[in-house]
DNA sequence: TCGTTTCACTTTTTT
DNA sequence: AGTGAAACGA
């Protein structure tokens, strides 16, 4: 007894080895609400992890224990970090949970489905991404009548989308609707979520508004978690949005008397961290009064504030510095580190985008001369269309790079239709996914047939695969189309081995599924035919993508753990489970459909790769670098020119770029280019402001545009234009290069002789080519070559 | 019904 | 530029 005492003190004691003051004081705060307010690089993660070590060390049961967070990533590592805190193997931390928001009402959802008053949704519902989205609000738009020019679906779906962050009901929402275009907007509300209802669907804000709505009116299901997770804690808190507010509130429960002691009360353990100099997501529904006004929620909170940064040099730290004191909106905070010296920052204007993209690579190539591993940089840019420049260029000086995009694998054709035949099976209600894969490969059903299926199906108030199974639209449909359609719903049954759907009881591989969907449907015929036939690659690289597919749901299978699964959550109902052996095929296909929705850009980091990680700044948030370079730093990209009317929104464009500046340890540059190509077209642009608000004696300002390499002024600039593809090159001086009867290539088109120049904003060529005959060019983008022996 | 072609637009950020 | 949808022709 004692010596195990003494054991689990010394472990305690191992928790708080090197921490601050107040670190320790976070880490070691038993009971009540508490709040960290943790600049960067202060060791939030630390101190969240060993905090909750802390409590599992101190006898709290980790099952009590909620951790949330907002990227599956930041998930997996709390837990591996907790884990290996805890030493022996992750058995001390089992129960624990970890998980982002949106994972855990996802769960809870497939538990509690059928527990949401008035609801109706079953617990096999589909996630619906943001196309989904469009989708369905087409298909809503025309049902009422209106047109999608003058409802676009994604301003529909964005109204939408902050009236349920803000928990307002369609009835809610028109009741405070007071103008036509309100009033439209709830009706369109209201259809949308029938709609979603009907095909046993949500979406991503129904994640969070459907859970919130579980815990406020289903209150055995409130009791059971508020009871099962003692202790709550959550991680920037910054970017929660209202519904996230709720749910945390209801679960980590209110302040109560405790029974039989008047005068004293228990106060619910929630723990927050964040940083409202780092809040990014404002756009999406993140309220920062959330953590502003955290204390005035729970009176009793403690306070911590963390400010001593450990990551960065002085320099890149002033610079941080320098740039967040600017908003007015916000609570000084005083940053220190004790990491004085290093490198001033280095600002830099380039010419164009290749120039500042070569530069970048350049000075990426210098660092890593000096020692620093590819894997520790990093290049930020606020646009995910400014990555390409940069991909070209490191793919062209063979520098290892990974690009953070979660979702791009699952946002390409291919893939998305094989996704959409297993959500058929999972969700035989999924009206959308249907319509996507009816006539995917061409089975001869059109948009007429389709269309008339779906009629059917709505007046009869069944699901379209029903309507069809049942013959429902056998009348309003031609003659060819009926049989057609009699074979489609034949396949999706084969599929599922049998006439209705799978039974609970199915068991079997996922991969082996995944591999039926991709060869009986077709899909795969249909690339293996198109392939052959242009033999072209993007085809031969669908069906790779397809069998990394079948790759990925056999590795997800390999992980999957069912009783990772919070929902479930108290230790009987584990055990039940256990007895019950492998998982049903059912399930885990909807668990893998449910990760698929859920991966975030961030997720898809992979430092062990060593590899520059290429990403955006949002994306950035949470992690540390070597070296980063921030790209783009222009007057319209950053801030970002829709941020431009509103001084909140432009307050949150200089933390986004405070976000990235603090992510760099050791070297930081920040750059902008002269000129920018946008959606085709060049422009001058201007340097950020916020380079101008950066802190002087830590930086240092290099001209690029005037060095040695590329000679000063416009006018030498224009003239590179004929032989430096790609080079910018504005209206003066483009007629002289290409005088009238100058032989010229273009990559296209071959060789030709060009009629006239065009002068004007955007000047043109006209050109006869020998073999595709006379063209109109745009100058800039043409990459006209003169290739006559007087050029 | 299906394939091609032209045309029109463009959310920046993401769970 | 690039994409996605409407329009058109077979």
């Amino acid at each position: 007894m004692e010596a195990a005492e003494t054991m689990t003190q010394s472990r305690a004691d191992c928790l708080l080895d090197g921490l601050t003051d107040p670190q320790r004081d976070a880490v070691t705060h038993a009971e009540g609400p508490l709040l960290v307010l943790a600049g960067p690089g202060s060791g939030k993660t630390r101190v969240i992890t060993r905090r909750i070590a802390h409590l599992i060390v101190g006898g709290t049961p980790p099952w009590t224990i909620l951790a949330l967070t907002f990227t599956n990533k930041a998930a997996g590592e709390m837990r591996q970090r907790v884990a290996d805190l805890l030493g022996d193997e992750s058995a001390v931390a089992r129960g624990l949970t970890v998980s982002t928001f949106h994972a855990l009402c996802a769960r809870l959802l497939r538990r509690w489905a059928e527990g949401i008053p008035g609801a109706g949704l079953t617990g096999d519902y589909t996630i619906y991404d943001t196309s989904d989205q469009v989708s369905l609000m087409k298909r809503v738009i025309a049902e009422l009548g209106l047109n999608t020019g003058n409802w676009p679906p994604r301003s529909v779906l964005s109204a939408i989308g902050n009236a349920k962050n803000e928990l307002l009901d369609p009835e809610a929402y028109g009741q405070q609707a007071h103008d036509f275009y309100g009033r439209q907007i709830a009706k369109l509300y209201g259809a949308y979520e029938r709609a979603l209802r009907s095909a046993n669907a949500v979406d991503f804000d129904d994640l969070l508004v459907l859970t919130a709505r579980l815990l406020r009116d289903n209150e055995e299901v409130r009791e059971q978690l508020r009871h099962r997770w003692e202790h709550v804690l959550i991680d920037e808190y910054q970017d929660t949005n209202h519904a996230q507010l709720v749910i945390a509130r209801l679960i980590a429960g209110e302040r109560r008397q405790m029974p039989g002691m008047p005068g004293e009360f228990i106060e619910p353990n929630i723990c927050v961290v964040g940083d409202p100099d780092q809040s990014i997501y404002g756009w999406r529904g993140a309220d920062l009064s959330n953590i502003l006004e955290f204390e005035e929620h729970y009176p009793s909170a403690r306070v911590i504030a963390l400010g001593e940064n450990f990551r960065s040099t002085s320099p890149i730290l002033a610079v941080a510095d320098g740039l967040i004191r600017r908003n007015l909106r916000r609570k000084h905070k005083e940053l220190f580190t004790s990491r004085t010296g290093g490198e001033p920052v280095e600002v830099a204007l380039a010419l164009d985008e290749r120039h500042e993209a070569s530069q970048v690579a350049q000075w990426l190539g210098a660092r890593h001369e000096a020692g620093t591993p590819w894997r520790e940089m990093a290049v930020f840019y606020r646009t995910n269309a400014l990555s390409r420049v940069m991909e070209d260029e490191l793919r062209a000086r063979t520098i290892p790079y990974s690009i953070a995009r979660g979702t791009a694998f699952f946002d390409r054709e291919e893939v998305r239709s094989a996704v959409a035949y297993l959500r058929v099976l999972a969700n035989p209600s999924d009206d959308v996914s249907l319509a996507r894969i009816i006539n995917t490969p061409a089975r001869a059903i059109g948009k007429t047939t389709l269309a008339r299926v779906q009629e059917a199906a709505q007046t009869a108030h069944v699901p379209v695969l029903r309507a069809m199974r049942e013959g429902l639209a056998a009348d309003a449909v031609g003659t060819r189309a009926a049989p057609a359609l009699r074979r489609f719903v034949d396949l999706m049954d084969s599929l599922t081995g049998a006439g209705t759907f799978m039974g609970e009881s199915i068991t079997g591989s996922l991969a082996d599924l995944v591999e039926r969907v991709i060869r009986e449907t077709g899909l795969e015929a249909m690339y293996a035919a198109q392939a052959q036939a242009t033999g072209g690659e993007t085809d031969a690289e669908r069906l790779e993508n397809l069998s990394e597919l079948v790759s990925s749901a056999a590795e997800f299978e390999e992980r999957f753990d069912p009783e990772a699964d919070p929902s479930l959550s108290d230790p009987k109902s584990l055990a039940r489970r256990q007895a019950v052996g492998a998982p049903p095929l059912l399930v885990m296909l909807r668990a893998y459909l449910e990760s698929i929705a859920l991966v975030a850009d961030a997720d898809a980091i992979d430092p062990a790769q060593g590899a520059v990680t290429l990403m955006t700044l949002h994306a950035s948030k949470g992690l540390e670098f070597s070296a980063v370079a921030l790209i783009g730093l222009e007057e319209g990209l950053l801030p970002h020119s829709r941020s431009q009317e509103s001084p909140a929104a432009l307050e949150e464009e200089r933390r986004l770029c405070f976000v990235g500046i603090t992510r760099a340890m050791d070297h930081l540059r920040l750059s902008c280019a002269r000129y920018r190509t946008h959606r085709g077209f060049s422009e001058r642009s201007t340097p950020s402001r916020f380079l101008d608000e950066l802190d002087e004696p830590s930086i240092v300002r290099v001209d690029l545009a005037d060095s040695d390499e590329f000679i000063g002024d416009e006018g030498t600039d224009l003239d590179r234009a004929p032989n430096a593809p790609g080079a910018t090159s504005p209206a003066r001086g483009a007629a002289r290069l290409f005088p009238p009867g100058c032989a010229v290539r273009h990559e296209q088109f071959g060789v030709g002789r060009v009629i006239a120049v065009m002068a004007g904003t955007t000047p043109r060529a006209r050109v006869d080519f020998r073999d595709v005959g006379v063209k109109t060019l745009v100058l800039e983008f043409a990459r006209l070559r003169r290739i006559d022996p007087s050029a």
